[in-house]
DNA sequence: GATGAAAACCGTAAAAT
DNA sequence: ATTTTACGGTTTTCATC
């Protein structure tokens, strides 16, 4: 789908703060109420949006600890196969196939460090996995949304 | 901050649709919408719900290139100098300092591969920064903002 | 253990956007 | 239509008797 500056506009206003009013934005980018929600519209059924969701801070819902793990992984593991055996784990907030030494790199989050060791040992149960390496998250320094592509 | 059945339940349908009204939180834990608000208002003053943002898709702005690079940095540097440095590219969407053989792991986003490139060598200039070592993502297979921590 | 003040919380209703 | 403010009533908490 092509956008034009409106739409981008809009768009980086949305991921600024999702509960802005048509009406807000509109004022903000000089255009009615009823013209945002048709662009908004077009945006979410054409999937440049696919949904709005609050930032929690992860530290207030008990979950202190994350860690991420590169997968190694057997021959002919396919990333779709990678993908149906991270997306079962609630521990899982981000998974990707990448290049390097790695197969894959998967990023946890769980309660304390005896339930991201028993994440771990889930993970490395998988049958395609042949090993792991950790890298526990001492501080988060930065944790951008999706703003930053947005904005610049 | 001590958050009671309700409040979870709120913050768990505001990562769902952080664009439901109070009137439709309400019908669905029981609630009136200004009792809703009243408690959105505590959890947002107390840091919970940090803010609301759009679920944009990067590739549909034109952002099609992902990486994670493992930062190796000098002796004496501190946390707030990586995040004082990371946070300035606009390319950085998370940073986070790690256990294990490298310092920092840094996610990246950009619009290309030449464009990470140099992304990547604006952050290799940082004068504490001693060696990196870069995985380019191949495929995003999971995704999740922050509803792996308020569903279960 | 009972009692009474204080705090916390909810709902209805009205006002503002 | 939704958000926000204002008010009145109820429940919980807790210190004191």
């Amino acid at each position: 789908m092509r956008l034009d500056d409106l739409d981008r506009r809009i768009v980086a206003l949305l991921c600024e703060d999702a509960r802005f009013s048509y009406a807000d934005i509109g004022a903000k980018v000089a255009l009615s109420a009823p013209a945002v929600k048709r662009r908004v519209d077009r945006l979410r059924a054409t999937g440049v949006i696919r949904g709005y969701t609050a930032l929690v801070d992860p530290a207030a819902l008990g979950w202190t600890t994350e860690a991420f793990v590169e997968l190694y992984c057997t021959g002919r593991t396919t990333p779709a196969q990678i993908e149906r055996a991270t997306r079962r784990h609630p521990e899982v907030v981000g998974s990707y196939t990448v290049s390097g030494g790695a197969d894959a790199l998967v990023h946890l989050r769980a309660a304390d460090i005896s339930h991201l060791e028993e994440a771990l040992e889930r993970l490395r149960a998988e049958p395609f996995v042949t090993q792991t390496q950790s890298m526990i998250v001492l501080s988060r320094l930065v944790d951008r949304p999706a703003s930053g592509p947005a904005t610049s």
